[in-house]
DNA sequence: CGATTGCTTGACCCCCATCAATCCTCGTGG
DNA sequence: CCACGAGGATTGATGGGGGTCAAGCAATCG
């Protein structure tokens, strides 16, 4: 099994606040975990016994609404934990997480990451700020999400998504989600997401081949993502 | 001046965490600001230099949209604690907060709290689980944002009003909102909101006289917010 | 090589944003 | 005490955005 303290994924979060110590005690109980695509790692009205630490691939975080829609409310990748709000507040989940892509993960027991909270300050304080920067895309979430058209979401998703996971080698925005994904993340159906994307095609803004979407003109895709 | 460690309001949010000793110093370091209706008590791009704590009263949490229409956010009420966000994250604030009705506040200076959040654990673990809350909340914000109708959302909204701010004397919800701002929190036209109250009155399913409004149908209106 | 799943386009229509006109309410000054 | 003005509340009319149903098309998989 890895050793935590030899991690260089941990780096990229709150983990890093951890002393050698008491990476080398997670290490001890931490279990490795290979999850393909498509499998569900918890879903709404699972109890989390830990938190998951993602090594490798993306997975997309989502709720149901009363309507019987589903609405992404994340996408988590590599270097990102998984499952801290759910074991902070002591509640089961009220999201859902599915892998985008074949993933790598480290699981967490429960008890040793609060044991940690309650003993390593430093820890417990860069956790509170991760915190506070998801609250505050959150609220930028609810306003966009209540103020913004289709179309402005739109834009601002596929800006959003270029500035997250970067391009591949041949410009398209690196990661693969299928239409229905793109509805679910601006909140809207698929035909209309779909009709929205060919739109953006004819008009030469975007470029797409399957799931390889490229962004062809960020300037005119700032515009419309800001009404014009 | 009023002493924080006799003070009640503390008991209500995570500032009950903190030591007898840190009370008396915060005491010395606080200051009370009475803010009258209407007032702005921070705005976007403000940098905060400390937190408040609400003794009395209620204010609207807001954000400007790119299309220059106002979201409210959240309602802070008597023994909340107000820009707590920004100061973590050492950023200004991105949201506005406007009195809806006189307030009491105590302002506290951001060095103070920092000490503490670095110091008392119990203080800071307490502030996470806060912020774990407020962040659930604002996921199932997003999702109700993005997937249910305009009247949906007004009667969530106003089963979270009485919910939250519970009724006076007379059964009317217990807190004053013009229509404006009825709109800002559902996120629609102050028209559209109008037209759907008059529908609800019209239905008895709810009552209103100016900006008292009372819920005579709980059941109904909980089946309109699910979808009837 | 069917068959199931995802993608795309068309048609329809309802919800809701917007503009406009009127009414109401309340604070202010004469 | 009343007149008056300003801002909020209400109702009507209208048009477009986007949700929904439906039917073809492409692609992926056993």
């Amino acid at each position: 099994m890895s050793k935590c303290e030899q991690c260089i994924v941990r780096k990229f979060n709150s983990l890093k606040e951890l002393t050698k110590d008491e990476l080398i005690r997670i290490t001890a109980c931490k279990s490795s975990k290979n999850i393909k695509k498509g499998d569900v790692i918890f879903k709404e009205g699972d109890h989390l016994n830990g938190i998951f630490c993602i090594k490798d691939g993306v997975c997309k975080v989502s709720k149901m609404s009363d309507n019987g829609r589903n609405q992404i409310i994340n996408l988590i990748q590599k270097g990102n934990i998984l499952g801290e709000r759910s074991l902070i507040s002591d509640q089961t989940s009220n999201l859902t997480a599915i892998a985008l892509s074949d993933m790598s993960v480290c699981f967490i027991p429960k008890e040793e990451i609060i044991r940690d909270l309650e003993n390593n300050p430093n820890f417990t304080l860069d956790l509170l700020k991760t915190m506070a920067n998801s609250l505050k895309n959150a609220d930028n979430l609810v306003v966009g999400m209540a103020q913004k058209s289709v179309k402005q979401r739109l834009a601002d998703t596929l800006l959003l998504l270029q500035k997250k996971f970067s391009t591949n080698s041949k410009g398209a925005i690196n990661i693969q989600l299928s239409r229905e994904d793109i509805a679910n993340i601006i909140g809207t159906a698929t035909e209309s997401a779909i009709r929205l994307l060919s739109e953006l095609k004819k008009k030469k803004i975007i470029g797409f081949v399957g799931k390889d979407i490229t962004i062809l003109d960020d300037k005119e895709l700032e515009k419309i993502a800001q009404g014009f």
